[in-house]
Order: C-alpha cells, then structure tokens, then sequence
DNA sequence: GATCGCATGTGCACAGATTCACAAGCGGTG
DNA sequence: CACCGCTTGTGAATCTGTGCACATGCGATC
C-alpha cells in the first residue's frame, strides 16, 4: 500500500509541480545533488512558503535543516504525475500548428511520444512531418487501441475542432488538449485542457493598455519601478 | 472622464473576457442581438453568476429582465481589454513554432498581425514563412521601433529563450509570450506570460493517472458517471 | 398606469490558494 | 552527548475567487 492514502491535491499544486520537475531534471544535469526550497522558489519564480506546502502534499520527502535530494524529488513527482511511463499522444489536425507538434522532440523527451497523427484531407495523408507519417482518419482508432493512447491533442480548425473531440473520445482517449479557440462538449469522465494563444495575448494586451492609461492618469510620465520582487514582472 | 475611475478587474476575470469576447463575436456572426448570462455562461461553460459578477466589473451595462446587447458587450469588452486598436507582434525564432505562429491567420483576425519575425540563423533569414520574411535580430529593434511594437513572442530554444527575451526588452518590447519552458527574468514593468505545452500534457497525465488508481482502487471496474455538470469532464 | 415576469447586479457565505511565522527536528560541532 | 544553526513542515491568518440567493428594476401586458 502507498504510504498516503490517496491524497488529494490541490489543482494549483498540480499546475506547479511541472515546473519544478523541469528545474529539478535540470539541476540534476548540472551535477546539483540537494536544494532547499528557497533555491527552488528562486529558480521557479514563486515563493519559497509554497514550494514546501506543494511538496508537502506529495509526502515529507525534506530533510531538514538541509534541503530536498533532487534525485529523490525528481522520482517523487514523476510518480505523482503519473510520469513514471510513457503517455503517447495522437495528434488530430496536420495543418501549421499539428506539424510543429509532431516535428517537435520536446514532447519525446518528457514522456510524450507522437504515437500518430491524422488529418481528414486526404492530400495531407502519407506525407511525413517530423518523421511521422500522416494517417488517415479512418485509423484514428486502430492507432488509439494499439498504442494504447489516452491522451489525444486537437489542433484543426474551430469549425471541425468538436468533431474531432468526438472522434478522439469515440476512439477511446480520456484526456484532450485542444488548441482550438471553442469550448469542447465531452462527456463526464473525459478532461479537456484548453490552450488558446489568442488569450493569452489578449490577456498581455490588457495589462499593455492598463500600464498605458495609469501612466496617462499618473504622475506625469515618471515611471518609478514597484517596490520590488527584485528583477521580475507579472508572471504566469 | 471614464464613468468608473481606474476599476481594477480580478486576474480570474481578465483571463475569462477573451473567452466571452470570442463567443459574443460569434454570436453576432450568426445574428443574435441579445444575450443573457445564462446564455453566455452555458457557451462559455462556465456559471452565470459568474458572468455576471464578471461583466459587472466593466459596468453596469445589461439590461434587467432582458439580459446583454451582443454589440455593446463586444465593444466594452474589447475597450477593457484595450483591443480598441492592433498590438502588432515581433516574433522571435523562426522554427517550428515561430513558423506555425507566423502562418496562423487567427492572430491577425483577433488584433495582433505579425509585425515581424527574427531568426539567428542565417539560413533561415529571408525565407518566407506565412507570407512574412524573416529578419536577421539586427532588425528586431528596427521593427519594434518602427512599427510600435510591443509584445514579443519568444519561440527559440529554451537555451536561447532568456537571450531572446533579453533583446525584446531591450528593443523597447514590454510584455511577452515565452513558448520556451524557462522562467524568464525581465526588470519590473514587464509582463511575462508562458505557455509551455508539455506543462499542460503532465497536468492531464496527472489526471490520468489518478483515474487509474481509483478504478483499481475502486468499486472494481464498473465506472460510474459522477452525478452530472451535464456533458463536461474536468476543464480549463 | 398598475401589475407581473424575468434577468441583472450584488451582499454574503463558503472554498481554495497564498503567505506568514514558528515549532519541530536533522546534522554538524565542540 | 549537549548544543546550535539551519531548513523543513504546517497551523493560522489573509487574500482571492466562487456561487448562492434575492432585492432591484426594466419592459411588456392588460
Ligand atoms: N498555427 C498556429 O500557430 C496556431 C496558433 C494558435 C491557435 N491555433 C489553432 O490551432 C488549430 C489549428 O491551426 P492550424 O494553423 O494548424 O490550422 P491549419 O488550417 O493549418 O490546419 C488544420 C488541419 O486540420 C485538418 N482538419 C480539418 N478538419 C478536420 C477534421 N474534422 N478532422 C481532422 N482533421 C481536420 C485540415 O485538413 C488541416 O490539415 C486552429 O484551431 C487554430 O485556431 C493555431
Ligand atoms: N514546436 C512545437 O510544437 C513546440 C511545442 C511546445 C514548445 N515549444 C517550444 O518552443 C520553442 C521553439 O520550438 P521549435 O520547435 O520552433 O524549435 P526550433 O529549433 O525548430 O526553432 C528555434 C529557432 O530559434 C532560432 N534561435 C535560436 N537561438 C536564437 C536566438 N538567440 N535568437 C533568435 N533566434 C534564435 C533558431 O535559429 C531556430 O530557427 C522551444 O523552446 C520549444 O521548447 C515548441
């Protein structure tokens, strides 16, 4: 039996924990054998309070007085996460952003592998992007059974995006990441993320236009810097 | 003067008026004048309580017993959030991403056109990707002075991202959108948002993965739907 | 012009997340 | 083996966000 009982975590915990991961792995290439979680905080950009109520929730893997054994760290929440084996993923949508995903190694290397990729334009099928070749619709399914894929990305356009989805979950993935700018109907018991850079700008575009106007409204053009949080602005 | 003075919206309402923004803008397409929050709540999968609370952080501007004009909603939203005019964007690495982001049309449909886009690499100087060519980073600032630019993607490589984010600051750039999965420092009074894919595939492995356990945990494989929210599994 | 239905706008209670502050406890030192 | 410095782990306070529930007020109807 695992040492807790499923515990549960909070979301922003697992939002984080990510990032950590990637510090830690990191760290490891660079021969760092133990951190404190003030190092972490640092590296992460958060508070150093909140890494050890994160890490805290995965168990007291700390020593202290010392610090944390990124080693140990690294296992720990690769096991959280459910990392401790690969997750393949099957690409919908072989257009400008599905094959910058499947060119991409990134995803190979952090447990991702492109297990497939389909598009419904038959032009589009048997050619290769990044070293993989796209197939057609129609084995969807096959590749999801075979590679046994849980995870499946979206990345056609708004339009065709559900009917994808549809597929995906017709085919048997629990999980989807969307890149299409609509919100996608699933039923209960499959988790949809949403990725939309259109948000994310318009979200820096609100913070561009709020800087702009106080400054306007302010004191006359001197912009005197905030009290602190040393070299950083808002973040995310 | 603007009826409220310098309101501040909660973060948690800024990141979800794209959201509405997006579907208003629909709705108009397809001839809907009117719109209650309920409506809106139930496209934007979200409560309508919330909508309301949202909206009414730009004012007052629905109507009781009827509900939101589609129009005047798109254009105070679009004022909030400052998308009263364009934020041409410089993007810097032109490689997989950097070329996806430059072909991608919905960048420039929603108020952000690429103003330009920079590469390192002299090889990749002068291509074509998306109608835009490539510029050598001797030109970054050039672009970002010329064209007023002030919002930076950074697509490089992780190792290059804090050299690449380095320069958009220093060409007068000041908020940014980080692909690359580093923290990237920038001084006070710039805004960093980071989009890092592999995070949001490990947050669905989490989920995965504790689906696993609890069925093997479980009531011994009979999965049985969570009482409802309708048709929708976990989201974001 | 009084009445009624209906959707907004918001006070309030609750839930979740962040941060502080400090007791607990490990390892090293004398 | 007792002491000390240092960092963890966590209770408690605080801040932020959510969602209910309902008073408010608009517009339509009679
Ligand atoms: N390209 C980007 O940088 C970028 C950026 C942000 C968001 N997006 C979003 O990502 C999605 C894809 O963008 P893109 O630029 O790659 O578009 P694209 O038009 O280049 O590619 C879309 C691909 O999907 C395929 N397709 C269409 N309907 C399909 C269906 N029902 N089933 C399977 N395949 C189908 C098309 O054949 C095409 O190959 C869009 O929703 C877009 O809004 C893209
Ligand atoms: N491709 C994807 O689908 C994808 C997905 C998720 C994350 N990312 C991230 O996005 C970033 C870009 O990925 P990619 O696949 O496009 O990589 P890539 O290697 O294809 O392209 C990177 C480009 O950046 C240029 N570059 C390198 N250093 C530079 C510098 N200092 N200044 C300017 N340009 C420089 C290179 O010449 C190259 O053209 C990476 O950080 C990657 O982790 C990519």
């Amino acid at each position: 039996m695992p040492p807790h009982r499923a515990r549960r975590i909070p979301e922003a915990t697992v939002a984080r924990l990510p990032v950590y991961l990637q510090i830690l792995v990191e760290q490891t290439e660079l021969g760092v054998e133990s951190i404190s979680s003030d190092g972490l905080a640092e590296l992460g950009g958060v508070n150093a309070a909140k890494v050890r109520k994160d890490l805290s929730y995965l168990g007291s893997y700390g020593t202290r007085g010392v610090g944390y054994e990124v080693d140990y760290l690294v296992y720990q929440i690769r096991r959280e996460l459910g990392l401790d084996h690969d997750w393949p993923v099957v690409i919908v949508g072989a257009g400008n952003l599905g094959q910058a995903l499947a060119g991409y190694g990134g995803f190979n290397d952090r447990g991702f592998p492109v297990a497939g990729i389909v598009d419904i334009d038959d032009a589009k099928v048997d050619t290769l992007v990044g070293g993989v070749r796209v197939r057609p619709m129609s084995e969807l399914s096959q590749i999801v059974a075979s590679r046994n894929v849980s995870i499946g990305v979206v990345a056609t356009p708004p339009a065709s995006a559900q009917d994808a989805a549809d597929r995906l979950v017709k085919a048997g993935v629990t999980s989807i990441l969307n890149f299409a700018p609509v919100l996608l109907s699933v039923p209960v018991g499959v988790t949809v993320r949403k990725v939309d850079m259109a948000v994310e700008l318009q979200i820096l575009s609100y913070h561009e236009q709020r800087r702009a106007s106080a400054a306007a409204a302010g004191t006359g053009g001197q912009l005197h810097a905030v009290p602190d949080e040393g070299r950083r602005g808002v973040s995310a």
